[in-house]
DNA sequence: ATCTTAGCGAACAAGGTGTTCAATAATAAA
DNA sequence: TTTATTATTGAACACCTTGTTCGCTAAGAT
């Protein structure tokens, strides 16, 4: 890829990451990305065709590293019956969205959350359809996997609001404790 | 209240929720609320500041319906441990979801959803704290609280998306089911 | 050194926003 | 019924955002 292309991906990238820390993801205009990435009006729409499109590229760029191959790999069943695995990969999550230097925080709260989330529990699911204990619980499967998705996601933003007051080891455990005690 | 503001108020609540069935609240504009209504421009905004104005008083609208007096009553701790006052509670909030005239079903998926379940979950989470048999769990309680009310909320999402292919009762059931076992 | 591609910036039409105002019609109060 | 009040109207308004086009320039690849 073209030096260019890629320093103007990432001015656009950045520029977003910062306006979506500052207000709702509904009212930014591409005219202030544009002037807070110092580019050109042509020069965006040559990058990308509408501001969802940057938001979905933001997300998957961030998940590339958040949810890595390792992470996402298969061979983890948990015989134990304790979710020690689990409770490890999603111990391994929490520390990549606090650790990292995109605004995953703003992202996620300042009520831009709502695409955010949408692509979160997507690789989510892939994560707990993976990690499926069964939980012996008489309700279906697929109720107990969107419960499993919906409250872990709900999890992290409730953790992300609240300035993460408690550690990933302990947000993590709480999780699983709660879930599948 | 005048009879023609209440006429225009309605007018516009009916032409919304059409339109929030049909297209991302984002991309819904007052203009087409106003065609749809069949109003004027100016008549619109005697009404309401902002589209999102409008968003909060229909939730508003809706939620005094759905949580009643009589459901909000604190006067309803159950001590046999079995949670069958809470169940009852939470089948009749799905209940009225399912058979409301406006379009829930429309605001609470096809991506309008961010506002509304703001202001869902905040009735929601003034139900759980009322109806708060201690899990016993190794976890804080404001941990507990917002994983209560967070995932009941993307339950329901959850169950609308899916068409409502369980009748309230089952789903309130298997939600019990997954919390408090 | 040259070919290729990205960025620039100005201009454009189309359409949405939120406000104002005088005229009109519906409603409430006497 | 008459009168006073208040809601609605529709046009006009300046302003902003959008997405596209185009010739020019500059950076990068070969």
């Amino acid at each position: 890829m073209d030096r260019r292309q890629q320093k103007t991906r990432d001015a656009i990238f950045k520029a977003f990451s910062k306006l979506i820390g500052q207000k709702r993801y509904a009212n930014i205009t591409v005219q202030e990305i544009i002037d807070e990435a110092n580019i050109g009006r042509s020069t965006f729409y040559a990058h990308f065709e509408t501001k969802d499109e940057l938001l979905k590229a933001l997300c998957t760029d961030i998940f590339s590293h958040v949810f890595s191959d390792e992470l996402m790999s298969e061979k983890t069943h948990d015989f134990s019956g304790e979710n020690y695995v689990l409770e490890a990969k999603l111990t391994h999550i929490l520390h990549h969205l606090k650790d990292s230097e995109k605004n995953i925080a703003g992202i996620l709260s300042s009520e831009s959350g709502d695409l955010f989330m949408k692509y979160f529990k997507d690789y989510l699911t892939e994560l707990f359809s993976k990690n499926f204990n069964e939980i012996k619980v008489n309700a279906p499967a697929d109720f107990v996997l969107n419960h499993l998705v919906g409250s872990f996601a709900e999890t992290v933003k409730w953790w992300v609001d609240n300035s993460m007051k408690y550690t990933p080891e302990q947000t993590a455990r709480y999780y699983i404790e709660v879930s599948y005690n």
